[in-house]
RNA sequence: GCCCGUCUAGCUCAGUGGUAGAGCGCCAGACUUUUAAUCUGGUGGUCGAGGGUUCGAUCCCCUCGGUGGGCG
């Protein structure tokens, strides 16, 4: 459902997934995230009489559309348990999203945004248009009066990327899905009705390659860019930047610099080191009186504490340890400016 | 502005470049006169190797061969530095500048009187003739003052300026916060107007700046006045001191006096740079400004008071999706047989805290 | 009828920010209360079965089976 929000700088602006509003209430047909655990996100649509479950129970949207604001902790209707509903921002969207193919994960996807320079205006073009992971990002960056005209050449997932995108509010004003093979039919883009170009030679102001043969698009690429454009690669094997960058060159692209980013991520924890000479010696039987005794060391008064008063009276230090199932290779991204 | 640069060995006036284009590239002509003449030669500022060897058949082009197999080819068993290869002297060569020699005829005597260019790998000459450029062969481009510029520049030369944060991170503490064209952020930060201007470039809506030092607002703002904005676009920034708070009339701006009075929850992303002071209490002392569901980055040098704030958040439960982490970016050189990752750059890349505010 | 979980060690488990972690069992040593108890140390793991999808690196999908919960 879209709203009309307000007119600004002459532009009527229209809301999206990400739009802000001020009372932050949740409206029916509202995407929104549960958030029940750190590996447990699922993203949903608002709609009158249905209901989400999981293993605490049941969520009923009616209790949550026009009643709830964003952020807010929800119990399930059993009282099992409870979920946060959160209003999706770029990387929660991008983590809990429905994937159809290997997807851009927020590392990558911030370093494309910024090193391309998007703002809001620019004229962008995308191949493949895959899940879409990028395309929302790239959206979020150029609305209201930016365009991002998309390809892909797989017939469903070119239809399903619409369907999103016009749930998330940015179809059909702020994009224009393209079902097509770019590496031999290229960018031009003429408007069916019109005849009018959309994708015209020197218009585009940035353009993103996550295609099987790069190299091959490059020289498209050349074409619709605008002097001063940039162009962004993404390819998982260095084979196939080799060949990408190599073409680039030959087409007259500079400033060609390629990166690779991993993110490590971080857990932490309290952990408590104890003195050696608070340790409890251990239960020792005499024959004498047949009884157990506890004997302790040093002076401490400790050791008759438990482990769970030990750690109230103590968290221990906050140590902080790298996630050993952080993310490993993605991709290389290549960037160049074209001359 | 006009005024004279120093960049590498010319002077150059900056007065001959009003009204060119930025993206253009320029060559010192004369380094004394500081003299520029467009570049409208691509290749001139791209690699020859990399354009003339495919990566394909690299290993059965003759030129590659040399690098990969010494036998057939040239290599430095037999060379020795003893500084004598170039058959010019020092004088000359000041000579031949004096005459009025073009840096790329410079560097083509450079070579016909150079013992050892021939005896040279591809790659090696290619490698020899970029160290030239820069010496005689003065090129430089003229660039937009943006975020990205300005902390690749800020990077190399003063990082501490900016609290370390280079642009890989930058760029994730800006996706993280969700910064788009309606965001209203609450910005508390110490890299003097970096941030500020970066969040004008993505033309966000509202920017509360919260300063804390001192006993009242005194802005360093040096970087953000290279970004050369408009007084339209700057009109959206706020600053506030911390103790303003506090106070029941603190701007002249009424919608600011009643989402302070009011203490309305009103921003819906909160940025921190700040090592300055303890970052739980500055949080705390904002939070009741912030959306639930707004979205958090934190920067920081170190982890250990991004593990404490986490710590703080969790326990008390104000967010979710809480998560640290580090970038690790390398620039990799990319040529036929000659492909690998650069010095790494993941030296001291410091640590992003993100989350969820909930309630 | 529909929805949501879960399935790894011989067996049984693992927390609203802890699924390569454990307990039981088993083996060894010490000890004494000796068809065994106690203590100490050790042993044991590649994820229910099958298929598919992504140019590609899986926090991807489907079907079937065991099992637990929820809604009507």
């Amino acid at each position: 459902m879209v709203k009309l929000l307000e007119i600004r700088d002459g532009v009527k602006t229209k809301n999206n997934v990400f739009s802000y509003t001020s009372d932050n209430i949740i409206r029916e047909g509202d995407t929104l995230v549960v958030f029940e655990s750190g590996d447990n996100i699922k993203q949903i649509v608002m709609k009158r009489n249905q209901t989400f479950q999981n293993k605490f129970g049941a969520f009923p949207h009616n209790d949550i559309i026009d009643k709830l604001q964003f952020g807010t902790k929800m119990y399930s209707k059993t009282m099992m348990g409870w979920v946060y509903i959160l209003r999706p921002n770029s990387h929660i969207y991008t983590s809990s999203l429905a994937q159809r193919t290997q997807i851009l994960y927020t590392p990558d996807i911030s370093q494309v945004l910024f090193r391309l320079e998007l703002r809001p205006g620019f004229r962008v073009v995308e191949s493949g248009t895959g899940s879409g992971s990028l395309s929302v990002s790239i959206m979020k960056a150029i609305v209201p009066t930016g365009h991002l005209f998309t390809y892909e050449f797989n017939q469903v997932r070119s239809q399903r990327a619409i369907e999103d995108f016009q749930r998330l509010g940015f179809y059909p004003q702020n994009v224009h899905v393209t079902h097509r093979d770019v590496l031999n039919n290229g960018f031009l883009l003429k408007d069916e009705s019109t005849g009018e170009f959309l994708v015209n030679e020197n218009t585009i102001d940035a353009i993103f390659l996550d295609l099987p043969s790069p190299e091959k698009a490059v020289p498209h690429a050349y074409k619709v860019l605008k002097r001063g454009g940039k162009l962004c690669n993404f390819s998982p094997c260095i084979e196939q930047v080799q060949k990408a960058v190599q073409e680039m060159a030959r087409q007259g692209f500079y400033e060609i610099k390629t990166y690779e980013t991993l993110s490590k991520d971080f857990s932490s924890s309290h952990h408590n080191y104890q003195s050696f000479k608070q340790q409890v010696k251990p239960t020792i039987v005499t024959e004498e009186n047949g009884n157990k005794q506890q004997d302790n060391l040093g002076d401490t008064n400790t050791g008759n504490l438990n482990k769970r008063q030990l750690k109230q009276k103590d968290k221990g230090m906050l140590v902080t340890a790298p996630k050993i199932e952080s993310r490993g290779h993605t991709g290389f991204l290549t960037f160049a400016i074209k001359f | 502005m006009l005024r004279k640069i120093k960049h590498f060995k010319a002077m150059v006036d900056l007065g001959q470049l009003i009204g060119k284009e930025y993206g253009q590239f320029f060559e010192v002509r004369d380094s004394k006169s500081g003299e520029l003449i467009e570049v409208t030669d691509v290749h001139q500022l791209t690699n020859q190797f990399l354009e003339d060897v495919d990566f394909g058949d690299a290993e059965e082009n003759e030129e590659v061969k040399e690098i990969i197999d010494p036998v057939a080819g040239r290599d430095n068993r037999d060379y020795v530095d003893d500084n004598k290869s170039q058959k010019l002297s020092h004088e000359e060569i000041e000579a031949l500048k004096k005459q009025g020699m073009s840096g790329n005829e410079l560097i083509q005597q450079l070579v016909q009187n150079s013992e050892t260019f021939s005896k040279r790998t591809k790659f090696s000459q290619e490698k020899y003739l970029r160290k030239k450029k820069q010496k005689y062969q003065i090129t430089f481009q003229l660039k937009k003052p943006t975020a990205l510029e300005l902390c690749n520049v800020y990077s190399q030369t003063q990082p501490a300026k900016i609290m370390g944060l280079r642009a890989d991170s930058l760029a994730l503490l800006l996706n993280m916060a969700n910064i788009n064209q309606e965001s209203r952020v609450i910005l508390l930060d110490k890299t003097k107007g970096l941030l500020t201007g970066a969040l004008i470039e993505k033309d966000v809506r509202e920017i509360l700046h919260v300063e804390f030092t001192g006993h009242q607002l005194k802005l360093q703002n040096e970087i953000f006045l290279e970004y050369n904005y408009k007084p339209d676009k700057v009109k959206r920034i706020q600053y506030l001191h911390h103790t303003n708070l506090d106070q029941s009339i603190v701007q002249s701006d009424s919608l600011l006096n009643a989402i302070i009075q009011t203490k309305t929850k009103h921003y819906n992303s909160m940025i921190m740079v700040h090592e300055d002071f303890n970052q739980v209490e500055m949080y705390n002392h904002i939070e009741h400004l912030i959306q639930p569901s707004a979205s958090i980055a934190v920067f920081s040098l170190y982890i250990q008071s991004l593990a404490e704030l986490k710590d703080h958040l969790l326990t008390n439960k104000k967010a979710v999706n809480i998560k640290i982490e580090e970038l690790w970016t390398r620039e990799y050189q990319v040529l036929p047989m000659r492909t690998h990752p650069n010095m790494n750059m993941h030296g001291a890349s410091g640590f992003i805290l993100s989350a969820v505010k909930v309630e």
